[in-house]
DNA sequence: CTCATTGCGTGACCTAGATCACAATTTGAA
DNA sequence: TTCAAATTGTGATCTAGGTCACGCAATGAG
């Protein structure tokens, strides 16, 4: 499917745009391809865009003083992903985001994304509506983290997406877990 | 102060509303007062309404299995908080609320939230930058709780908001940070 | 084809924090 | 005032998971 067929299917789920609007929406994003290990977002780099993904997989990812890497999010397609801290606050990435697979994105910059908003009351409303869903979702994340063991968090995460079991290997998704790749591993070559 | 100079004081940082604006906008909340250890929300109850902190202190929390509490949010004046997953989805909360002190708050539903924003663009723009920073501070948490260990989030915690120490028992900055009150309690009594 | 990198499994040991048990103190309602 | 409940401290264990160290397989660039 083509890009902006993409993304008129993933925003039609909140809002409805005429075809004018949307096309006019849609001019504010810039295509982008990656190659698997690229790094589309680095530590200290002046953050101006946010991504939608069209295919592939992306890792938001943070790298602490003793170089241990903590994921925050997967991302795959119709996914959105940045440094909303750094992008929201005009400030400098602290996280990174790079390639786990090949893949596409859709980028639009904080301006042209506040600019839509102002012109297209719609626009707002998706964008509330997305950061409504991200909050919830992360909410329910840190209450997880809180509240269940390596063991349950592993198999949610695998029971929400399948497909991460195939495409990412199994250290990062001990850093997405926060746990070491040899808890991990000791996890599913034990029996329960 | 007085809850409508309060809510616009608040509103005012984020958007500009004209005082015929803003008196629309206030006519949807209702205030209400209530005492410590009142449950605002309890467990199993159709969500309906957020809530915007005019003083006091609410916790919104959750209870697991065991019985075990782990605190979502310690929500202070000018703070919202709902159970917001449920109230998103029209379900019944699965986490409760309720006053640490005695508070009071404006509430305000569902249903009016989403008219106002229909009605106001710049209501929706508020809404939508309220919930841009829960999602990143909520992300900033997430990353806290797995990076630092106990004495670091304490300290983050008591540097963020100071005013925790004396208002609420140190159990419930326990069940916050997501630790057991003795390694708490231990923690502060031996020193660094 | 080949060698270096990346990914993965596993043993040995260590530590932060959980759990259980008990005591002391504070607080709030009758 | 009085008594029960809530709050906090602390010792004695226990355990999930971290860390270090090694070996082995898969893979991908030259």
């Amino acid at each position: 499917m083509k890009a902006d067929e993409i993304l008129k299917q993933h925003i039609a789920k909140t809002v409805s745009l005429t075809d004018e609007q949307f096309d006019y929406f849609f001019s504010h994003f810039k295509y982008q391809s990656f190659r698997k290990g690229q790094v589309i977002l680095g530590e200290g780099d002046k953050v101006e865009s946010e991504y939608f993904v069209l295919s592939g997989c992306l890792k938001a990812f943070f790298i602490n003083d003793e170089v241990k890497m903590y994921i925050l999010q997967f991302s795959m397609p119709t996914w959105w992903t940045s440094d909303y801290s750094a992008l929201y606050n005009n400030a400098r990435a602290t996280i990174n985001i790079d390639c786990i697979t090949d893949a596409e994105v859709l980028s639009i910059s904080n301006n042209d994304r506040e600019k839509l908003c102002r012109e297209l009351h719609q626009a707002e409303h998706f964008f509330r509506w997305r950061t409504n869903k991200g909050y919830v979702a992360v909410q329910k994340r840190l209450l997880s983290l809180m509240n269940n063991d390596t063991r349950k968090r592993y198999e949610e995460l695998l029971g929400m997406y399948p497909e991460l079991y195939n495409t990412v290997p199994k250290h990062l998704i001990a850093a997405y877990l926060g746990v070491s790749r040899e808890t991990l591993s000791r996890l599913y070559n034990s029996s329960r």
